[in-house]
DNA sequence: CAGAGAAGGTACGGTAGCGTACATAGGCAG
DNA sequence: CTGCCTATGTACGCTACCGTACCTTCTCTG
Protein backbone atom coordinates (compact mmCIF):
# COMPACT_ATOMS: atom_id res chain seq x y z
CA UNK A 1 0.00 0.00 0.00
CA UNK A 2 1.63 3.26 -1.00
CA UNK A 3 0.12 6.38 1.05
CA UNK A 4 -1.08 9.41 -0.79
CA UNK A 5 1.87 11.58 -0.92
CA UNK A 6 2.01 15.35 -2.41
CA UNK A 7 5.69 15.61 -2.03
CA UNK A 8 7.07 16.63 -5.73
CA UNK A 9 9.54 14.55 -5.37
CA UNK A 10 8.04 11.63 -4.04
CA UNK A 11 5.48 11.59 -6.49
CA UNK A 12 8.19 12.05 -9.34
CA UNK A 13 9.34 7.96 -8.21
CA UNK A 14 7.49 4.89 -9.46
CA UNK A 15 5.20 2.54 -6.85
CA UNK A 16 7.78 0.18 -6.22
CA UNK A 17 10.84 2.55 -4.77
CA UNK A 18 8.36 4.91 -2.99
CA UNK A 19 6.57 2.06 -0.90
CA UNK A 20 10.36 1.13 -0.04
CA UNK A 21 10.30 4.58 1.06
CA UNK A 22 7.85 5.06 2.70
CA UNK A 23 8.32 2.16 4.78
CA UNK A 24 11.07 4.11 6.58
CA UNK A 25 9.31 7.46 6.74
CA UNK A 26 7.57 8.92 9.97
CA UNK A 27 5.38 11.94 9.66
CA UNK A 28 6.38 14.82 11.42
CA UNK A 29 4.51 18.25 12.19
CA UNK A 30 6.55 21.08 10.98
CA UNK A 31 5.98 23.95 13.38
CA UNK A 32 7.21 27.60 12.49
CA UNK A 33 10.58 28.34 13.98
CA UNK A 34 11.86 24.96 14.56
CA UNK A 35 15.07 24.32 13.52
CA UNK A 36 15.32 21.11 11.32
CA UNK A 37 18.99 21.83 10.69
CA UNK A 38 21.13 23.36 13.08
CA UNK A 39 24.22 25.21 11.98
CA UNK A 40 27.66 22.59 12.12
CA UNK A 41 25.54 19.80 13.95
CA UNK A 42 25.09 16.56 12.11
CA UNK A 43 21.70 16.44 10.33
CA UNK A 44 19.80 13.74 12.11
CA UNK A 45 16.91 13.37 9.35
CA UNK A 46 16.33 14.51 6.09
CA UNK A 47 12.59 15.38 5.23
CA UNK A 48 10.18 15.40 2.49
CA UNK A 49 8.28 18.11 2.70
CA UNK A 50 4.39 17.83 2.06
CA UNK A 51 3.47 21.23 3.14
CA UNK A 52 4.56 23.93 4.70
CA UNK A 53 8.12 26.25 3.98
CA UNK A 54 11.60 25.28 5.17
CA UNK A 55 13.93 28.32 4.72
CA UNK A 56 18.10 27.33 4.16
CA UNK A 57 20.13 30.04 5.82
CA UNK A 58 23.78 30.87 5.69
CA UNK A 59 26.02 32.24 8.28
CA UNK A 60 26.77 35.79 7.60
CA UNK A 61 27.74 37.28 11.37
CA UNK A 62 27.77 36.40 14.89
CA UNK A 63 23.93 34.87 15.08
CA UNK A 64 23.20 36.47 11.86
CA UNK A 65 21.97 34.30 8.98
CA UNK A 66 20.83 35.10 5.55
CA UNK A 67 18.44 32.79 3.78
CA UNK A 68 20.23 30.48 0.58
CA UNK A 69 17.38 28.60 -0.82
CA UNK A 70 13.74 27.70 0.02
CA UNK A 71 12.07 24.29 0.32
CA UNK A 72 8.53 23.95 -0.18
CA UNK A 73 5.85 20.63 -0.62
CA UNK A 74 8.44 20.42 -3.90
CA UNK A 75 11.79 19.80 -2.21
CA UNK A 76 13.75 17.82 0.20
CA UNK A 77 15.24 19.04 3.35
CA UNK A 78 18.67 17.92 3.80
CA UNK A 79 18.97 16.99 0.04
CA UNK A 80 22.83 17.94 -0.20
CA UNK A 81 23.26 14.46 2.01
CA UNK A 82 23.68 13.26 -1.10
CA UNK A 83 26.83 14.16 -1.78
CA UNK A 84 28.68 12.21 0.35
CA UNK A 85 28.39 15.30 2.75
CA UNK A 86 26.32 14.34 5.19
CA UNK A 87 26.92 14.80 8.48
CA UNK A 88 27.21 18.54 9.21
CA UNK A 89 25.41 21.02 7.72
CA UNK A 90 26.78 24.33 6.75
CA UNK A 91 23.53 25.86 7.14
CA UNK A 92 20.48 26.12 9.38
CA UNK A 93 17.31 24.76 8.15
CA UNK A 94 14.30 26.94 9.56
CA UNK A 95 10.54 26.21 9.11
CA UNK A 96 8.79 29.13 8.54
CA UNK A 97 5.68 27.97 7.81
CA UNK A 98 3.63 24.97 9.62
CA UNK A 99 3.30 22.14 7.87
CA UNK A 100 3.91 18.30 7.63
CA UNK A 101 6.47 16.67 6.36
CA UNK A 102 7.69 12.67 6.01
CA UNK A 103 10.94 12.16 8.10
CA UNK A 104 13.67 9.84 7.34
CA UNK A 105 16.93 9.00 9.03
CA UNK A 106 20.11 10.16 7.14
CA UNK A 107 21.53 7.11 7.45
CA UNK A 108 18.61 4.91 6.22
CA UNK A 109 18.00 7.49 3.60
CA UNK A 110 21.62 6.87 2.74
CA UNK A 111 21.30 3.31 2.25
CA UNK A 112 18.30 3.87 -0.12
CA UNK A 113 19.43 5.91 -2.37
CA UNK A 114 22.07 3.05 -3.25
CA UNK A 115 19.09 0.78 -4.16
CA UNK A 116 16.69 2.82 -5.05
CA UNK A 117 17.59 4.79 -8.61
CA UNK A 118 14.52 6.65 -9.61
CA UNK A 119 14.96 7.99 -6.14
CA UNK A 120 18.65 8.81 -6.42
CA UNK A 121 18.21 10.58 -9.88
CA UNK A 122 14.86 12.45 -8.67
CA UNK A 123 17.13 13.93 -5.20
CA UNK A 124 20.34 14.68 -7.75
CA UNK A 125 17.84 16.28 -10.23
CA UNK A 126 16.46 18.44 -7.23
CA UNK A 127 19.76 19.50 -6.10
CA UNK A 128 20.63 20.67 -9.71
CA UNK A 129 17.85 23.05 -9.11
CA UNK A 130 19.31 24.00 -5.43
CA UNK A 131 21.99 25.07 -7.32
CA UNK A 132 20.81 26.87 -9.72
CA UNK A 133 18.48 28.49 -7.39
CA UNK A 134 20.70 29.46 -4.61
CA UNK A 135 23.41 30.93 -7.31
CA UNK A 136 20.62 32.66 -9.09
CA UNK A 137 19.02 34.37 -6.08
CA UNK A 138 22.63 35.17 -4.47
CA UNK A 139 23.22 36.72 -7.75
CA UNK A 140 20.07 38.51 -7.29
CA UNK A 141 20.74 39.59 -4.20
CA UNK A 142 23.47 41.77 -5.37
CA UNK A 143 21.68 43.26 -8.35
CA UNK A 144 18.12 43.50 -8.14
CA UNK A 145 16.18 46.45 -5.69
CA UNK A 146 14.33 45.14 -2.60
CA UNK A 147 10.77 45.47 -4.40
CA UNK A 148 12.11 43.03 -7.17
CA UNK A 149 13.34 40.59 -4.48
CA UNK A 150 10.77 40.70 -2.27
CA UNK A 151 8.26 39.81 -5.62
CA UNK A 152 10.70 36.78 -6.08
CA UNK A 153 10.14 35.55 -2.69
CA UNK A 154 6.69 35.52 -2.62
CA UNK A 155 6.28 34.13 -5.55
CA UNK A 156 8.62 31.33 -4.89
CA UNK A 157 7.03 31.03 -1.71
CA UNK A 158 3.42 30.45 -3.66
CA UNK A 159 5.34 27.79 -6.00
CA UNK A 160 7.10 26.12 -2.99
CA UNK A 161 3.67 25.79 -1.13
CA UNK A 162 1.08 26.15 -3.33
CA UNK A 163 -0.84 28.92 -1.35
CA UNK A 164 -1.49 31.74 -2.15
CA UNK A 165 -0.64 33.38 1.18
CA UNK A 166 2.12 33.02 3.47
CA UNK A 167 1.76 33.50 7.25
CA UNK A 168 5.22 35.60 7.98
CA UNK A 169 5.71 39.15 9.57
CA UNK A 170 7.96 41.72 8.28
CA UNK A 171 10.73 40.93 10.62
CA UNK A 172 10.67 37.39 9.44
CA UNK A 173 10.67 38.53 5.98
CA UNK A 174 13.13 41.10 6.55
CA UNK A 175 15.23 38.19 8.42
CA UNK A 176 15.04 36.09 5.48
CA UNK A 177 15.83 38.48 2.98
CA UNK A 178 18.74 40.25 4.89
CA UNK A 179 17.40 43.90 4.96
CA UNK A 180 15.78 46.09 7.75
CA UNK A 181 12.08 45.22 8.99
CA UNK A 182 11.07 48.96 8.22
CA UNK A 183 12.55 47.96 4.63
CA UNK A 184 10.14 45.06 4.46
CA UNK A 185 7.06 47.59 5.72
CA UNK A 186 7.52 50.32 3.54
CA UNK A 187 8.26 47.45 0.22
CA UNK A 188 4.79 45.71 1.03
CA UNK A 189 3.24 49.15 1.87
CA UNK A 190 4.22 49.85 -2.12
CA UNK A 191 3.46 46.12 -3.31
CA UNK A 192 0.33 46.45 -2.02
CA UNK A 193 -0.35 50.17 -3.62
CA UNK A 194 -0.21 48.51 -6.66
CA UNK A 195 -2.57 45.66 -6.10
CA UNK A 196 -0.63 42.78 -6.10
CA UNK A 197 -0.61 41.55 -2.65
CA UNK A 198 -2.24 42.41 0.49
CA UNK A 199 -1.22 42.52 3.80
CA UNK A 200 -2.27 41.45 6.92
CA UNK A 201 -1.12 41.64 10.38
CA UNK A 202 1.12 38.52 10.28
CA UNK A 203 0.83 37.38 6.66
CA UNK A 204 1.05 38.40 3.12
CA UNK A 205 -1.55 37.15 0.23
CA UNK A 206 -0.59 37.67 -3.45
CA UNK A 207 -3.75 38.88 -5.09
CA UNK A 208 -2.27 39.40 -8.47
CA UNK A 209 0.72 37.16 -9.33
CA UNK A 210 1.10 38.10 -13.09
CA UNK A 211 1.34 41.45 -11.85
CA UNK A 212 3.90 40.94 -8.97
CA UNK A 213 5.82 38.61 -11.21
CA UNK A 214 6.41 41.85 -13.83
CA UNK A 215 7.53 43.81 -10.69
CA UNK A 216 9.85 40.79 -9.89
CA UNK A 217 13.52 40.32 -11.76
CA UNK A 218 13.18 37.63 -13.98
CA UNK A 219 15.43 35.25 -11.72
CA UNK A 220 12.27 33.82 -10.29
CA UNK A 221 11.36 33.24 -14.16
CA UNK A 222 14.81 31.39 -14.40
CA UNK A 223 14.43 29.32 -10.80
CA UNK A 224 10.87 28.57 -11.85
CA UNK A 225 12.23 27.31 -14.85
CA UNK A 226 14.80 25.03 -13.77
CA UNK A 227 12.50 23.21 -11.48
CA UNK A 228 10.63 22.25 -14.77
CA UNK A 229 13.53 21.77 -17.00
CA UNK A 230 14.83 19.20 -14.18
CA UNK A 231 12.11 17.43 -12.47
CA UNK A 232 9.30 17.71 -15.42
CA UNK A 233 10.99 15.75 -17.91
CA UNK A 234 10.16 12.87 -15.36
CA UNK A 235 6.77 12.98 -16.09
CA UNK A 236 6.71 14.30 -20.23
CA UNK A 237 9.41 11.59 -20.60
CA UNK A 238 10.20 13.98 -23.10
CA UNK A 239 12.68 16.20 -24.65
CA UNK A 240 15.94 16.03 -24.15
CA UNK A 241 15.98 13.88 -20.68
CA UNK A 242 16.49 10.49 -21.02
CA UNK A 243 15.80 7.49 -18.05
CA UNK A 244 15.97 8.70 -15.25
CA UNK A 245 18.39 5.98 -14.01
CA UNK A 246 20.61 5.45 -16.74
CA UNK A 247 23.99 8.13 -16.98
CA UNK A 248 25.04 7.02 -19.77
CA UNK A 249 23.19 8.46 -22.80
CA UNK A 250 24.82 10.83 -24.37
CA UNK A 251 24.52 14.47 -24.02
CA UNK A 252 23.82 17.45 -26.21
CA UNK A 253 24.38 17.57 -30.04
CA UNK A 254 28.04 17.14 -31.22
CA UNK A 255 28.06 20.79 -32.88
CA UNK A 256 31.57 22.24 -33.11
CA UNK A 257 30.70 25.12 -30.98
CA UNK A 258 34.29 24.63 -29.57
CA UNK A 259 34.74 27.80 -27.54
CA UNK A 260 36.38 30.96 -28.89
CA UNK A 261 36.92 33.92 -27.25
CA UNK A 262 34.91 37.00 -26.92
CA UNK A 263 36.27 39.83 -29.83
CA UNK A 264 35.19 43.13 -28.20
CA UNK A 265 32.29 43.27 -25.66
CA UNK A 266 30.58 45.55 -26.15
CA UNK A 267 30.07 47.39 -22.83
CA UNK A 268 30.64 44.97 -20.03
CA UNK B 1 51.75 5.78 -17.42
CA UNK B 2 49.88 8.59 -15.27
CA UNK B 3 50.98 11.85 -16.42
CA UNK B 4 51.70 14.54 -13.62
CA UNK B 5 48.54 16.27 -12.45
CA UNK B 6 48.23 19.48 -10.14
CA UNK B 7 44.45 19.50 -10.46
CA UNK B 8 43.39 19.13 -6.26
CA UNK B 9 40.49 16.46 -7.52
CA UNK B 10 42.33 14.47 -10.02
CA UNK B 11 45.46 14.24 -7.38
CA UNK B 12 42.87 12.78 -4.59
CA UNK B 13 41.87 9.85 -6.91
CA UNK B 14 44.28 6.66 -6.64
CA UNK B 15 46.17 5.37 -9.50
CA UNK B 16 44.46 3.41 -10.88
CA UNK B 17 41.33 5.38 -11.76
CA UNK B 18 43.81 8.35 -12.84
CA UNK B 19 45.35 6.73 -15.36
CA UNK B 20 41.16 5.78 -16.69
CA UNK B 21 40.47 9.36 -16.46
CA UNK B 22 43.75 10.26 -17.67
CA UNK B 23 43.08 8.23 -21.30
CA UNK B 24 40.49 10.28 -22.23
CA UNK B 25 41.55 13.80 -21.29
CA UNK B 26 43.06 16.28 -23.63
CA UNK B 27 45.20 18.99 -22.35
CA UNK B 28 43.70 22.51 -23.09
CA UNK B 29 44.63 25.90 -23.00
CA UNK B 30 42.54 28.61 -21.32
CA UNK B 31 42.82 31.54 -23.11
CA UNK B 32 41.19 34.97 -21.20
CA UNK B 33 37.61 35.80 -21.90
CA UNK B 34 37.18 32.54 -23.41
CA UNK B 35 34.15 30.85 -22.83
CA UNK B 36 34.02 27.26 -22.03
CA UNK B 37 30.01 26.93 -20.94
CA UNK B 38 28.13 29.48 -22.67
CA UNK B 39 24.78 30.06 -20.92
CA UNK B 40 21.84 27.72 -21.82
CA UNK B 41 24.43 25.42 -24.55
CA UNK B 42 24.99 22.12 -24.33
CA UNK B 43 28.32 21.61 -22.27
CA UNK B 44 30.69 19.70 -24.58
CA UNK B 45 32.93 19.13 -21.87
CA UNK B 46 34.19 19.49 -18.58
CA UNK B 47 37.58 20.56 -17.39
CA UNK B 48 39.63 19.64 -15.12
CA UNK B 49 41.78 22.93 -13.93
CA UNK B 50 45.44 22.47 -14.06
CA UNK B 51 46.03 26.49 -13.91
CA UNK B 52 44.35 29.36 -14.16
CA UNK B 53 40.80 30.97 -12.93
CA UNK B 54 37.47 30.09 -14.35
CA UNK B 55 34.58 31.90 -13.00
CA UNK B 56 31.02 31.02 -13.00
CA UNK B 57 28.65 33.62 -13.55
CA UNK B 58 24.90 33.31 -13.61
CA UNK B 59 22.15 35.85 -15.13
CA UNK B 60 20.81 38.73 -13.67
CA UNK B 61 19.78 40.94 -17.04
CA UNK B 62 20.49 41.79 -20.80
CA UNK B 63 23.96 40.43 -20.70
CA UNK B 64 24.51 40.90 -17.42
CA UNK B 65 26.11 38.44 -15.67
CA UNK B 66 27.26 38.10 -12.09
CA UNK B 67 29.79 35.90 -10.51
CA UNK B 68 28.40 33.03 -8.31
CA UNK B 69 31.22 30.50 -7.75
CA UNK B 70 35.39 30.49 -8.67
CA UNK B 71 37.12 27.68 -9.97
CA UNK B 72 41.03 27.29 -10.03
CA UNK B 73 43.32 24.37 -9.79
CA UNK B 74 41.46 22.55 -6.98
CA UNK B 75 38.29 22.59 -8.75
CA UNK B 76 36.56 21.08 -12.11
CA UNK B 77 34.32 23.52 -14.50
CA UNK B 78 31.03 21.42 -15.30
CA UNK B 79 31.05 19.78 -11.99
CA UNK B 80 27.23 19.54 -11.88
CA UNK B 81 26.88 17.20 -15.13
CA UNK B 82 26.59 14.74 -11.85
CA UNK B 83 23.70 15.74 -11.15
CA UNK B 84 21.83 14.19 -13.91
CA UNK B 85 21.40 17.95 -14.80
CA UNK B 86 24.26 17.46 -17.61
CA UNK B 87 23.20 19.44 -21.25
CA UNK B 88 21.96 22.65 -20.90
CA UNK B 89 24.14 25.05 -18.06
CA UNK B 90 22.25 27.76 -15.97
CA UNK B 91 25.36 29.65 -15.65
CA UNK B 92 28.17 31.03 -18.05
CA UNK B 93 31.84 29.41 -17.26
CA UNK B 94 34.12 32.23 -18.46
CA UNK B 95 38.12 31.69 -18.38
CA UNK B 96 39.34 34.84 -16.23
CA UNK B 97 43.24 33.80 -15.98
CA UNK B 98 45.19 31.82 -18.51
CA UNK B 99 46.08 28.49 -17.49
CA UNK B 100 45.64 25.04 -18.16
CA UNK B 101 42.95 22.41 -18.22
CA UNK B 102 42.59 18.66 -18.81
CA UNK B 103 39.40 18.47 -20.73
CA UNK B 104 36.81 15.38 -21.32
CA UNK B 105 34.03 15.16 -22.80
CA UNK B 106 30.60 15.79 -20.76
CA UNK B 107 29.48 11.74 -21.86
CA UNK B 108 32.57 10.31 -21.40
CA UNK B 109 33.19 11.59 -18.00
CA UNK B 110 29.55 10.57 -17.34
CA UNK B 111 30.76 6.96 -18.62
CA UNK B 112 33.37 7.04 -16.13
CA UNK B 113 31.58 8.52 -13.22
CA UNK B 114 29.68 4.89 -13.34
CA UNK B 115 32.69 2.68 -13.20
CA UNK B 116 35.39 5.16 -11.14
CA UNK B 117 33.73 5.45 -7.47
CA UNK B 118 36.84 7.07 -6.01
CA UNK B 119 35.88 9.97 -9.01
CA UNK B 120 32.52 9.86 -8.44
CA UNK B 121 32.81 10.14 -4.42
CA UNK B 122 35.28 13.45 -4.99
CA UNK B 123 33.22 14.90 -7.67
CA UNK B 124 30.77 14.76 -5.38
CA UNK B 125 32.02 16.00 -2.49
CA UNK B 126 33.49 18.90 -4.59
CA UNK B 127 30.01 19.70 -5.54
CA UNK B 128 29.16 20.72 -2.00
CA UNK B 129 32.09 22.82 -1.85
CA UNK B 130 30.30 24.20 -4.62
CA UNK B 131 27.15 24.77 -2.98
CA UNK B 132 28.85 25.96 0.32
CA UNK B 133 30.94 28.63 -1.56
CA UNK B 134 28.29 29.79 -4.08
CA UNK B 135 24.96 29.48 -1.10
CA UNK B 136 28.13 31.56 0.93
CA UNK B 137 29.00 33.83 -1.44
CA UNK B 138 25.36 34.59 -2.02
CA UNK B 139 24.61 35.70 1.29
CA UNK B 140 27.45 37.67 1.60
CA UNK B 141 26.85 39.47 -1.31
CA UNK B 142 23.80 40.98 0.55
CA UNK B 143 25.75 41.93 3.64
CA UNK B 144 29.50 42.53 3.58
CA UNK B 145 30.86 45.58 2.19
CA UNK B 146 32.15 46.09 -0.88
CA UNK B 147 36.02 46.34 0.85
CA UNK B 148 35.30 42.47 2.58
CA UNK B 149 33.72 40.99 -0.59
CA UNK B 150 36.81 42.34 -2.33
CA UNK B 151 39.06 40.94 -0.17
CA UNK B 152 37.33 38.10 0.08
CA UNK B 153 37.18 37.18 -3.48
CA UNK B 154 40.84 38.18 -3.54
CA UNK B 155 41.98 35.56 -1.28
CA UNK B 156 39.69 32.76 -3.04
CA UNK B 157 41.61 33.52 -6.24
CA UNK B 158 44.82 33.15 -4.34
CA UNK B 159 43.43 29.56 -2.97
CA UNK B 160 41.93 28.54 -6.36
CA UNK B 161 45.53 29.25 -7.98
CA UNK B 162 47.92 29.15 -6.05
CA UNK B 163 49.18 32.46 -6.94
CA UNK B 164 50.09 36.14 -5.26
CA UNK B 165 48.73 38.08 -8.31
CA UNK B 166 45.83 37.93 -10.55
CA UNK B 167 46.08 39.78 -13.85
CA UNK B 168 42.85 41.38 -14.69
CA UNK B 169 41.52 44.51 -14.62
CA UNK B 170 39.53 46.64 -12.50
CA UNK B 171 36.45 46.16 -15.18
CA UNK B 172 36.58 43.01 -14.92
CA UNK B 173 36.93 42.86 -11.17
CA UNK B 174 33.48 44.44 -10.89
CA UNK B 175 31.71 42.37 -13.73
CA UNK B 176 33.09 39.71 -11.41
CA UNK B 177 31.75 41.31 -8.08
CA UNK B 178 28.81 42.69 -9.12
CA UNK B 179 29.51 46.31 -8.60
CA UNK B 180 31.02 49.00 -10.51
CA UNK B 181 34.58 49.73 -11.80
CA UNK B 182 35.34 52.71 -9.92
CA UNK B 183 34.07 51.26 -7.13
CA UNK B 184 36.60 48.86 -7.50
CA UNK B 185 39.03 51.27 -8.59
CA UNK B 186 38.47 53.48 -5.24
CA UNK B 187 38.52 49.96 -3.16
CA UNK B 188 41.44 48.62 -4.33
CA UNK B 189 43.33 51.98 -3.48
CA UNK B 190 42.28 51.53 0.06
CA UNK B 191 43.40 48.01 0.40
CA UNK B 192 46.81 49.40 -1.19
CA UNK B 193 46.91 52.05 1.39
CA UNK B 194 46.56 49.41 4.03
CA UNK B 195 49.07 47.44 2.59
CA UNK B 196 47.30 44.93 1.79
CA UNK B 197 47.67 44.28 -1.82
CA UNK B 198 49.87 46.00 -4.24
CA UNK B 199 48.08 47.09 -7.69
CA UNK B 200 49.51 47.57 -10.96
CA UNK B 201 48.01 48.36 -14.38
CA UNK B 202 46.14 45.07 -15.06
CA UNK B 203 47.02 43.24 -11.94
CA UNK B 204 46.47 42.72 -8.10
CA UNK B 205 48.97 40.94 -5.98
CA UNK B 206 48.82 40.07 -2.78
CA UNK B 207 51.22 41.51 -0.04
CA UNK B 208 49.99 40.48 3.59
CA UNK B 209 47.30 37.75 3.13
CA UNK B 210 46.71 37.82 6.74
CA UNK B 211 46.03 41.36 7.28
CA UNK B 212 44.01 41.28 3.73
CA UNK B 213 41.94 38.13 5.79
CA UNK B 214 41.24 40.11 8.43
CA UNK B 215 39.85 43.00 6.37
CA UNK B 216 37.61 40.31 4.79
CA UNK B 217 34.39 38.99 6.27
CA UNK B 218 34.56 35.26 7.95
CA UNK B 219 32.87 34.20 4.26
CA UNK B 220 36.39 33.27 3.43
CA UNK B 221 37.23 31.71 5.80
CA UNK B 222 33.58 29.59 5.42
CA UNK B 223 34.32 28.52 2.25
CA UNK B 224 37.87 27.54 2.65
CA UNK B 225 36.68 25.26 5.70
CA UNK B 226 34.30 23.83 3.57
CA UNK B 227 36.95 22.79 1.28
CA UNK B 228 38.87 21.36 3.80
CA UNK B 229 36.64 19.72 5.58
CA UNK B 230 35.07 17.25 2.44
CA UNK B 231 38.41 17.41 0.29
CA UNK B 232 40.99 17.02 2.62
CA UNK B 233 39.45 13.82 4.90
CA UNK B 234 40.40 11.83 2.18
CA UNK B 235 44.17 12.49 2.70
CA UNK B 236 44.19 12.26 6.05
CA UNK B 237 42.06 9.40 6.01
CA UNK B 238 41.01 10.97 9.54
CA UNK B 239 37.90 12.11 10.98
CA UNK B 240 34.47 11.37 10.71
CA UNK B 241 34.81 10.86 6.91
CA UNK B 242 34.90 7.06 5.84
CA UNK B 243 36.09 5.48 2.79
CA UNK B 244 35.43 7.77 -0.12
CA UNK B 245 33.25 5.07 -1.62
CA UNK B 246 31.25 3.59 0.69
CA UNK B 247 28.46 5.49 1.06
CA UNK B 248 26.90 3.65 3.53
CA UNK B 249 27.94 4.21 7.06
CA UNK B 250 26.00 6.01 9.54
CA UNK B 251 26.06 9.24 10.56
CA UNK B 252 26.25 11.43 13.52
CA UNK B 253 26.34 10.98 17.11
CA UNK B 254 22.38 9.68 17.14
CA UNK B 255 22.73 12.25 19.96
CA UNK B 256 18.78 13.08 20.88
CA UNK B 257 18.70 16.78 19.98
CA UNK B 258 15.16 16.07 18.33
CA UNK B 259 14.56 19.73 16.76
CA UNK B 260 12.94 22.14 19.00
CA UNK B 261 10.94 25.31 18.66
CA UNK B 262 13.15 28.41 19.81
CA UNK B 263 11.87 29.69 22.78
CA UNK B 264 12.04 33.86 21.94
CA UNK B 265 14.57 34.51 19.41
CA UNK B 266 16.71 37.44 21.25
CA UNK B 267 16.90 39.56 17.97
CA UNK B 268 16.88 38.71 14.95
C1' DC C 1 -12.49 43.49 29.16
C1' DA C 2 -7.99 44.96 30.51
C1' DG C 3 -3.24 44.77 29.90
C1' DA C 4 0.94 43.01 27.85
C1' DG C 5 3.47 41.88 24.14
C1' DA C 6 4.12 41.53 19.41
C1' DA C 7 3.55 43.51 14.87
C1' DG C 8 3.34 47.31 12.02
C1' DG C 9 3.83 52.27 10.60
C1' DT C 10 6.74 56.25 10.33
C1' DA C 11 10.46 59.35 10.69
C1' DC C 12 15.31 61.10 10.51
C1' DG C 13 19.89 61.53 9.43
C1' DG C 14 23.61 58.79 7.50
C1' DT C 15 26.25 56.34 3.81
C1' DA C 16 27.68 52.94 0.51
C1' DG C 17 27.53 52.31 -3.80
C1' DC C 18 25.26 54.00 -8.20
C1' DG C 19 25.37 56.15 -13.18
C1' DT C 20 27.76 59.07 -15.70
C1' DA C 21 31.32 61.48 -17.35
C1' DC C 22 35.73 63.03 -18.34
C1' DA C 23 40.63 63.48 -17.88
C1' DT C 24 45.12 61.10 -17.45
C1' DA C 25 48.41 57.54 -18.12
C1' DG C 26 50.44 52.93 -19.52
C1' DG C 27 51.75 50.38 -23.25
C1' DC C 28 51.44 48.26 -27.69
C1' DA C 29 51.45 48.67 -33.01
C1' DG C 30 53.03 51.02 -36.53
C1' DC D 1 58.66 58.09 -31.49
C1' DT D 2 53.83 58.61 -32.14
C1' DG D 3 49.28 57.66 -31.89
C1' DC D 4 45.66 54.93 -30.26
C1' DC D 5 43.42 52.08 -27.25
C1' DT D 6 42.64 50.44 -22.90
C1' DA D 7 43.08 50.92 -18.01
C1' DT D 8 42.85 53.88 -14.25
C1' DG D 9 41.85 57.99 -11.37
C1' DT D 10 38.50 61.18 -9.94
C1' DA D 11 34.43 63.91 -9.47
C1' DC D 12 29.33 64.89 -9.01
C1' DG D 13 24.85 64.41 -7.70
C1' DC D 14 21.72 60.66 -6.62
C1' DT D 15 19.09 56.88 -4.39
C1' DA D 16 18.22 52.78 -1.97
C1' DC D 17 18.83 51.16 1.95
C1' DC D 18 20.71 51.45 6.71
C1' DG D 19 20.41 52.01 12.10
C1' DT D 20 17.68 53.65 15.37
C1' DA D 21 13.93 55.08 17.62
C1' DC D 22 9.35 55.77 18.87
C1' DC D 23 4.51 55.42 18.54
C1' DT D 24 0.27 52.98 17.29
C1' DT D 25 -2.50 49.04 16.58
C1' DC D 26 -3.67 44.40 16.73
C1' DT D 27 -4.38 40.12 19.19
C1' DC D 28 -3.93 36.93 22.64
C1' DT D 29 -4.09 35.83 27.63
C1' DG D 30 -5.81 36.01 31.82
Amino acid sequence: MTPKVRNGLLRLIPDDELSRVMDVCEQVRLAPRQVLHHYMLPMEHVYFVESGLVSVAAKVGREKFVEVWLIGSEGLVGAPVILAARGVPLHRRTVQLTGDAWRIRTAEFCELLESLPHLRSVVERYLAVVLAQTSQSGACNSYHSLKQRLARWLLIAQNATGEDEVSLTHGVLAELLGVRRASVTECLEVLQRDGTVVTRRGSVKIQDAAELSKLSCDCFRLIEREYRRHLLPALDTGSRQRSPVSLLAPVGTGEPALVGREPKRPSG
